[in-house]
DNA sequence: GTCTATACCCGGATAGAC
DNA sequence: GTCTATCCGGGTATAGAC
């Protein structure tokens, strides 16, 4: 079971904050110890008074990120007449405007010990719904939108290639019902 | 376009045979110039003497490792009554016996600089035989297949999730005929 | 809580002798 | 082609003064 994250300080929520901004500006590589420091203005070694070290940084990131992402595709879902288009759109729309959150989210395993409860299976809710009660498809279907944003982000689709016309194949096809 | 990769030593394609064979061991971070040039006998600093760098030891392991996907990927085509349901099983059997070499090459830009021509077309070819000249199936069909394999290798599927029977939904409804 | 100072580890890469 | 020696950079983390 996962734990709840320890309440952080002002402070500390000034460091995450900072962090999640230099990894959106540069990637991973951008966000160090040094880097996170300077950009709150204090040393390296003062970080540690309010995190645990650097997975405890990026496990804040993911918490504070997937939250986001759990509330975009709620509401993207509400009251849409077509629940999986909406999602659709929201998924690929949350990673092409962070990219190097969703990857730091998405392209390794969770840090469940440090996400808050729930937390988790609140993100995979929506998806879940709309895909009406079928698990096998659901995860399918999860597969997928995660394969078209992470081969976009990667730069691995020819060029010219017709992504929305892709996506909207694929969630054509994935929307249908089950046959088994 | 892409040129063609430079003939290598036999010293040359020693050391990216040890490479390899690092990173399959032991990730990414167990591959360094260090540690490959230990596994050959050598010092770090001998093996520019072969190789631009660790971009180029890099590439040379794509290149070799993306080869022998295309030929597995060919290898299960061949003949297959299902040759989408077969072409689904040899994706995600090369992606679970080599892991690291999967995301090695899936997982980020392709050094198309330094691959030889044609590979990449090459292992995109059986996929695209197999959905019958849709490329945005097989681009929807690619991205199910990078997905499942990449939400497996990091473990983001729930405990006792069937992921045989989430490949078989999604192949089931990717491969059906295309309505738009 | 922050600082200085420091320690330790790792990495990629180069110069020059042999 | 290999070596030694070295440089530079990065990272995490700690001790002790203030």
């Amino acid at each position: 079971m996962a734990s709840s994250a320890p309440e952080l300080s002002p402070r500390g929520r000034q460091l995450v904050a900072a962090a999640r901004d230099l990894l959106e500006e540069g990637g991973p590589e951008a966000l160090s110890m040094r880097t996170l420091a300077a950009r709150v203005g204090i040393r390296a070694s003062s970080i540690y008074k309010h995190l645990a070290g650097r997975e405890d940084v990026e496990a804040a990131i993911v918490a504070d990120g997937l939250r986001e992402f759990a509330e975009a595709c709620e509401a993207a879902v509400a009251g849409a007449p077509d629940p999986l288009a909406a999602l659709g759109g929201a998924y690929r729309a949350f990673a092409r405007a962070h990219p190097h959150l969703y990857r730091l989210i998405n392209d390794r395993p969770l840090p469940r010990a440090l996400l808050p409860d729930g937390l988790e299976a609140r993100a995979a809710a929506p998806l879940a719904a709309a895909l009406g009660g079928d698990p096998d498809r659901a995860r399918a279907t999860w597969a997928f939108a995660h394969g078209m944003v992470m081969l976009e982000l990667t730069d691995r689709f020819p060029e010219g290639a017709d992504l929305d016309a892709a996506w909207r194949s694929g969630l054509r096809a994935l929307g249908g019902a089950a046959t088994g």
